[in-house]
This record gives C-alpha cells, structure tokens and sequence, in this order.
DNA sequence: CTGAAAGCGCTAACAC
DNA sequence: GTGTTAGCGCTTTCAG
C-alpha cells in the first residue's frame, strides 16, 4: 500500500480512505481517487488482513469444531455451512472434538486473541466438558448448531426432534405399524430428544414402549446392524424401526438384508437425517429432512449478527454488501425461536421424506393389509421417487 | 503484553523473550523469568497472532480447498490432514471449489497476503483453470493432493494408481476373471491414470479390452447402478468389475441386489479408496486402500517444510517435541519420490483389502470352480473380517 | 479534500 | 541480563 501511496504522490491515509469506499466522514476527490485505485489494480493490492485485525476489524474467520468430519451427516452440515459462510465472506477454520487431549488444544489455538469472529459448534459437546469450560470464558460468540437439549447455555439452532420422530412415527402409524422400536446413537443431547419423543408417541400408540424396544449403540453403521439383531430376538418383533440416524438406519438395512429379513414387507425402517447416501439404500430409505442451508444461515446470522449497514460505533466496517442481504432473508425465514434452558434457541421443523424402505405392517389375520398403502398421511411430505 | 511487562515492573522486551522462550540470543533472568511467566498466567495471556504475523511470523494456518466434502473419500481426507495439521500446530482453512463463480473467491480470500502458509489441493483441480492460474501468481507453497497425472506443475502427492489398479485386476485374474470392466468416475486425473492401468492390465490379460467394458459416468452412487446396468446389457457381460472409486462401486452392489445379480457369486465388484462405508456394504466390498496418514504427513510436510515448529501459546511454555518427531518421521516415512511432469511428486503405494465383494469368476463347464476361493494372491493384504 | 502522526500488539535489532 | 527504539501494514484522529 505504501508503493501504490508514493506511486501516485498520494499520501498513505488518502489511499486507505479510498481502498475502504469510506465517503463517511469526507467526500473523495474524484480525480485522485481513479488514480488510486487504478494504480491498485496494477501493483496487485491485497490488503493485509493482519493488520487490519489488529485494529479490532473482524479477521472475518469462522471456527467450526466439529466433532466427526466422517459422519455423512456433519460433511453436509460443514458444506452448508461454510457455503453461507462464504457468501458472507467468512472462511472456515476447522477445529475436531475428537481426542480428550486435543480438544482444549484444537480450541485454544482457535480462540487465541479473537482469531475466529466467532465459533460453531457442531454436534453434541456435551461430553467434551473442558472444550465447553473454556468456551465459556472466551468473549467470542458462540453457537451451536444441533447441540441437542443438555446444554442450555449456548444459544444455537437445532432441529425439531419431536416433531421430526412424532411425523415419521405418524407415518408408521397410519401404515397400520404398532410394535416400533427405536434405535439411538450418535450425540447425547439429539438422541435424548427423540427418544423421548418416541416414548411419547409410543404411549400414545402403545400405551408404553414393549421392553427392549429402545436399543443404545453407537452411530455407526456396524451398531445399527447390532441392534436389529437384537430388537429380531424379541417377542413380540416390531414390525417397524426408528433410527436415530440415517448412519444407524443404514446399518438395520443391510442387517435385515443379511437376516432375510424383507424391507418394508416385514419390516419398516425410518431414519433421520437425509444423508446423501439415503437414496442409494435398498431399499430408498425413508427419513427425516431437516432445512441445512436455512440452518447454516440462521446459525451463522445468530454468530454474527446480521449486521445489516452496521454502524455500532460508527467505525469502517462498512464492508461486504449485496450479499449480506441475500443472507438477512435466508437467516430470518423460518426457525421458530424459543427458549432453551438459559439461552435461545432456534428451532427448525423437519420434514418427512418418504422412499421405500416404508410400507404397511404386515397383519396376520389380514394379508391384503399389505396391498393397502396409504399416501403419506402428511399431505406436506415430498415423496422422492429416486430409485 | 504491556500489561504485565508493567505489571512486572520489566520491559516489554523482556517479556516478549521469555514468553517466546528465546533462550538463542542472550541467558535469561531465572528469577524475572518465574515473575514475568506467572503475570501473564494470571492475566491469562494469549499472543495476538495477528501481531506476530505482522513480522512474518508463520500464520500456522494451512488452506484446504477440497472439491466436495461431502465425498466420502475426501471427508476422511479431511480429517487425515486436519489431524496432521494439528500435531503440528497449524489449523486448517476451508475453502471449496465447487461453483465457478465462487472459486476464485475462495482462493482470493484465502491468499490475501499469505493469509495461510501453504496450501493443500485435495483433488483434481484439472477443471478449475483460473483457480490454478491465481494459485501460481502466488507465493505461497502449493502442494496438491490426489490431483492426478494431469497438473504437472503443481508438486505433490498421489497415491500409485497404476500398482492400485494392477493389484486390484491380479486379485481378479488369480480367482479366474478375464472378462473385467471398469467404471470410471471422479476427478479427471485420478481416472485418467486409473484406467490407463486397467487398460494396460487388460492388454496383459485378454490382448485388448471388450467394448464398452469401460464406463464413464459421474462418481455417484447413482451413476455406479447405471453404468452396472449399460455393462450387464453387453455380451459377453463381465464377470467382474473395477470401480475407480468406492462410492461407485456401492452403486453397483447396489444394482446387482436390484437386478437379482449375486455379488460374489456372480459378478465380482472392486472399489477404491476404502471409505468407511466399505465394510458395510452387502457383501462387504473388496477395495484398494491408501495410507491416508502417511500421505496427509507428507503432505504437509512438502507444504510447510518439517520445520519443527514450537506450538501453543508462548505463556504456557510448552514445547510439543513429542508430536513433531513422530511427524517428521511419518512425514518421510514412505512414498516414493518420483518426478512428475515439471514437479516432483511423492507416490504412495495402496494396498488391496479383499472382503466379500469378489470370488471365483463363474465358470460354465466347471461350476467347481466357484468353490475354490483362493486367499489373496497377494500375500501382502490384509484381510478384513468385518461382517 | 488531503497529509502528518500516532498507534494496534508484538518482535528484533541494537544498545546499556 | 534487560531496556530502547524501531518498525510490520494498516486505520484514524487531528490538522492543514
């Protein structure tokens, strides 16, 4: 900047005031103004955003800790995100959860002096406690994005559970399925959540959950195919399954396909999530949809704050425009804001997506039961007709 | 910082010294040293990493612009490198490059004045021209991963297709199978190198390849069905299958179970990469798998030199000697040294991992013969036993 | 309308 | 051993 000041027989402040459209306080002089920033333009300006951060202007970074990058589920939650974060002119810098060990460390060297604008969570942390500790004491914005309901002291946006397991429950229902078990894995906090929506729809249906119908595993797909044999062992068998996850769902697919077991005539299988890999399942797998890129936009708004023109204290961070707009819509639709333990939180309502892997129950007394399958008794659904 | 230097009663300087334990120049106050360290304990210190950058201290920020995270195989290349990256002490910056639009943006945002100290490519950039173009104007080192034979300027470092491939077609041809096929997918480069190993392999094996026996499609589980179904239209049909990459081959197990092919009886299918969805396909699938660590260590290590670097906060005083060696020694553990167009690149050797998804190739006058089912030809594969 | 000067937090010559 | 003095590249009062 200083080559490009003396190159034009400007002085350093005039270059800056013009490289930062900065018409605030003063009116630019048009002539010299072309001047700078042709000669810009030719030494291949960048302005060094070292410095500027050192005068307290936002380094426009964005930390995610993420817990597992390899979950199908977060590959997509992380794409969403850093796609809107990007059309707010933030980068994404990645943090893990993984290691006990690293986790302060991964956060540590995130945080150092307000190096993130702010932070993402993604996922459960609740079983990275020291992670959440300094969190705590950092001055950066945090929010988490599917955080589940433990805790309550980040604000965030997540999904609505209830709603996501109480329609696909209503789906199973109206197929004509009673005895449905519920496979859990994955975070803590989302798991708690539809579980207990489950067990409430369950009682409404059942009046209690059959014993053994709710199986602990973890979230891979090796552990689904575990608890299908165990939930095949009991009797009564249900004769539809909730997944907590696409990951777990997958797993009951092939489980059933190595025990014979025939999807959906014998057995229905719901997931949740959506993953990619959904609608390359055999069958289709019929699952829970929630809104990612709403999501992404609602949560990066809430990180920091949909500043619109800005002007807190009147300074020069005037910067990005056009899409900053774009983005105030997207944050604002839809998400219903509620209360979450001592923060605020966004809640978004899923929707189901209906494939194959869904279908009447099988009745004994009744075969032609089977030829009777109703449309989605949610008439908002999308039906997919993928493979 | 002048907070405790005041604090202390000593000089900025000073302080600066024993927080960035530089023992080099000059012996350092024993006792100052305790006083100074337990100020800024107490004023809970944290470098601004901005202001050492502003000396052109490293960033210890690594750029990653990856095509698609939500590809399987790249998500766990992702967490390779992060992994890596934070043994020592950088952090990793997202970038995608997905829209046209949007590429150069990306990279712009994240060079401004060597914002990262280097920057790795996952993939082939092939068709991302400007994307490469502003990669070369910049000084910042480049190392590329996976981007195939065709950038040869760009150093970096790739896994041995061709020993991949040929491996892969021996396993084959040692259990019987002449009439093979290949499926093509994914990036320009990787493709490009894989097929011509199959194409050479082939011509070892049946003098030439059959028509058609080599689709090209788009690397979705949804394109590897479709290509299984234009092959199984071809007579004489292939017995087996070389996908050239994993997530293709799950969409061709998955039209084999839809058109009533048995895998392996009938057809046997081979993928690539290993992705974790590998073992939980029905049957679990036969695959070539990379040194995924080894190759994030290299890569980092061509990108930022293994330079040992201090990580942490200098307040804390920790030096992570532990982490580095094993690093440094990971880092040039392997990988052959090859030159590659006007680049060096270092090549990694895959290695086949056998599971369910291949047998003995279906024989019309000797149905025995689906009986023997060879142990790997080659010694040197592990076998897997997962489901 | 533009220039001079001070300083963001830290490091790096040089002295003392 | 430790303090002084300059800056790194940029923003930002405050004077011209």
């Amino acid at each position: 900047m200083r080559d490009i000041a003396t190159a034009t027989g400007v002085s350093r402040s005039t270059v800056s005031r013009i490289l930062n459209d900065a018409p605030l306080t003063v009116p630019i002089a048009a002539r010299t103004r072309e001047r700078v920033l042709a000669a810009a333009r030719d030494v291949g300006y960048r302005p060094n955003p070292f410095a500027r951060a050192l005068h307290g202007a936002p380094t426009m970074l964005l930390g995610a800790i993420v817990r597992d990058i390899t979950d199908p589920f977060f590959a997509g939650a992380i794409e969403a995100v850093s796609a809107e974060a990007r059309t707010l002119g933030y980068n994404i810098v990645l943090g893990h959860a993984h290691a006990e060990a690293t986790e302060a460390y991964a956060l540590a060297a995130m945080l150092e002096a307000r190096q993130c604008d702010a932070i993402l969570l993604l996922g459960d942390m609740g079983d990275q406690p020291r992670l959440l500790d300094d969190l705590r004491d950092t001055h950066v914005p945090v929010v988490a994005l599917w955080q589940g309901s433990e805790l309550d002291l980040i604000p965030g946006v997540s999904v609505d559970n209830r709603s996501g397991i109480a329609t696909a429950i209503g789906h199973l229902s109206a197929l004509g399925h009673r005895r449905i078990a519920f496979i859990g894995g994955r975070l803590l906090g989302d798991i708690r959540e539809r579980q207990a929506a489950y067990t409430e729809a369950m009682a409404d249906l059942l009046g209690e959950v059959p014993p053994g119908y709710i199986q602990h595993v973890a979230n891979k797909p090796g552990d689904g195919e575990a608890a299908l044999r165990a939930l095949m062992r009991l009797s009564p068998r249900p004769t539809a399954i909730v997944a907590s996850t696409d990951v777990l769902a997958i797993g009951v697919l092939r489980g059933a396909l190595v025990l014979g077991i025939r999807v959906p005539e014998e057995l229905s299988v719901v997931g949740f999530d959506d993953i990619p890999m959904a609608t390359f399942t055999v069958p289709a797998l019929t699952t829970v949809r929630m809104p990612m890129a709403k999501m992404a936009a609602a949560a990066i708004a809430m990180a920091v704050g949909v500043t619109g023109r800005t002007v807190g204290d009147g300074a020069s961070d005037v910067r990005h425009h056009g899409a900053e707009d774009g983005a105030h819509e997207r944050a604002n639709e839809g998400g219903d804001v509620v209360p979450r333990g001592r923060a605020l939180a966004r809640l978004f309502r899923p929707e189901l997506v209906v494939r194959q892997s869904t279908g009447a129950a099988p009745v004994e007394h009744n075969p032609a039961a089977r030829h009777r399958r109703p449309e989605s008794h949610n008439g908002a659904s999308p039906r997919d007709r993928s493979a």
